[in-house]
DNA sequence: TTGACTTATGAGAACGCTCTCAATAGGATT
DNA sequence: AATCCTATTGAGAGCGTTCTCATAAGTCAA
């Protein structure tokens, strides 16, 4: 079943040197066509396939590059998604890692890279750092090259690739302080996660730029979830100094949101509004279609490739950093207030 | 930045052979403990990491199986998921190709398999083939290993994992009869693909089986779109012969299906029952959370990599087929018909 | 002390390819 | 006719491992 037809047999049918076989692979121009042709030929009776390992072994790399990621993330899907696309118009093959099984430690693509399995990485860790630490920028000059996604956006010594977190909120504040909201509240998730820190500081510096005053009884953090969010709705709901919207750093905290509004025998936007982050296919579905945040994923995973791919060519060119703009998707979620 | 440490560098300072090294990394019982102590040291202190590449050429297998599948298809990421985590649990990598990018032509994972990178594959393939085509038949004597995933689940010849369609069509016939629908109707995909063609096939033997008559009229094909099932609808509720309940043959046009019935001023389940087929998250939050089949994905992508691994372990062993049951949820979109 | 046997280690081939350098042939130049 | 070029091909080393086989050292019985 396995035992391979390797170069050998290919030169022997042909008539040929084994490195002239080679040759005809890699498109050497000065073999002559009647050659090419004859070991063409050999090639196509035996139905040969180079090795690409042996390949790899003697070029010292494989064609192949890594994602890792939370893949148990829905909003990673796209990224896998353009991840895939655009490293196979290059000729490249894409391995996927999951941050939650291979990569325990949280810092361990390290081990990824040395193996030598793959030529590049695009790391996506969630983790949130304030700066980058020390032991990264120590692998840097010692690993494969490594792209990090949605992470580091800001540090000029990092490859990195992402959504422009700042930019997106402040589109969702300014939405809402344009229809005349003042007393805005949020729904952050886990701020030990980039997202989740960003998202929440990015609101309150969109909140001071607008003017508005920031009020931390309006701030909670629902850690993503759908639960924690309805819960605290009706929390919120039961007060008097309820809020007149409510910007959730993702569509799932908005749902919930909306499934503790309408519990209550309030209706969105009518008596609050809701703005959400992520553009989740369900956002638009739902009951109340979610003004929301659509962050452009695919361009995410299309430009991160592109970026690997120009360090791959030149590992010595300065770190780029790439911020993407998101979308607000105005829908039926937001209004003025009642009042 | 490349340059690798290897094995010779290590033999170097612990002062013995490479052999040596080879011998404690694959952690041969016959080394003595001073030696092997020795070595580890030597390991550590250059930073050694085995290069995967050289030890693939030898050994021949890389330890890295390949997932080729849909991935532009939202149903497709529980498994990629389960599959990652898996493979990666008995320490295979996982490589990701996409149906619609390197495998241009019907059958070319073909390519996949014969360059050795990876030991062996899962493919996912959409296309619906009444019986096993003779070219797949000789490729499995020639290539790595392959599993197929929701797709010849009847072919004695095959290594296949994947959903019975038939039982799980099934559940939601028998829980719409057993409301009393006799007016059943279905929007069923595109029959050029697996799902398309046998959830509408496993829905005229279910209805056969229950003793209710087929009635071509009340068949659409809906492409598996939302739109193509709103239109439909629409059309429907305009004459005189409609249906008391319709069998969507995925969520998606389901969704489509209740946006047509409440934009008539009807309610779902009053006037129609509706039954889905995924469960996407969707359903579970739409205005009436949809009644749907779940099929077990994460399943599919656990038994599928364990098949595989037993086909590497036992390249002769006789060829299986893993059906596996969907699960009926039923939730609110489903009632007794009005009359 | 010797030979047989076991055990721990080393030397070197092999995996299938690419790449460097040498060799050959034919044509142009002197 | 001798020399030099150029264009094409071949021979062989090397990539970093594993694996086979040989070797050296140690153990034990005679």
């Amino acid at each position: 079943m396995k035992r391979s037809v390797t170069i050998k047999d290919v030169a022997q049918i042909a008539g040929v040197a084994h490195t002239t076989v080679s040759r005809v692979i890699n498109k050497d121009s000065r073999i002559t066509q009647a050659t090419c042709d004859r070991v063409r030929r050999a090639m196509k009776k035996l139905d040969y396939q180079p090795n690409l390992i042996a390949r790899g072994l003697v070029r010292n790399r494989t064609q192949v590059i890594a994602l890792i990621g939370p893949e148990v993330a829905n909003f990673f899907l796209p990224i896998i998604r353009s991840v895939a696309e655009s490293s196979a118009s290059r000729d490249y093959a894409m391995m996927l890692f999951s941050t939650n099984t291979w990569i325990k430690e949280a810092m361990s693509f390290e081990w990824v890279a040395q193996n030598w399995l793959v030529d590049g990485m695009l790391v996506y860790n969630l983790i949130h750092h304030p700066e980058v630490p020390p032991e990264i920028i120590k692998l840097k000059s010692r690993i494969s090259p490594f792209v990090f996604i949605n992470k580091f956006l800001r540090e000029p010594e990092m490859n990195a690739v992402g959504v422009d977190n700042y930019h997106a909120v402040n589109l969702a504040v300014e939405h809402l302080v344009a229809l005349d909201h003042r007393r805005i509240g949020i729904f952050y998730g886990d701020v030990t996660s980039v997202d989740g820190f960003e998202r929440k500081d990015a609101f309150e510096k969109a909140l001071r730029k607008a003017g508005v005053p920031v009020d931390p009884s309006l701030e909670f953090c629902g850690m993503w979830r759908d639960e924690d969010a309805f819960k605290e709705t009706l929390r919120m709901l039961e007060g008097d100094a309820r809020p007149t919207a409510i910007f959730c750093a993702n569509d799932i905290m908005a749902i919930g949101a909306m499934r503790a509004i309408r519990e209550k025998g309030l209706s969105v936007p009518r008596d609050i509004s809701l703005v959400g982050f992520d553009d989740l296919e369900t956002s638009r579905y739902i009951d109340v279609p979610l003004t929301t945040i659509r962050p452009p994923l695919a361009d995410v995973g299309t430009r991160s490739v592109e970026l690997l791919m120009d360090v791959l060519k030149d590992p010595t060119r300065p770190p780029q950093q790439i911020a993407l703009h998101a979308e607000l998707i105005v829908r039926a979620s937001t209004a003025k207030p009642a009042g």
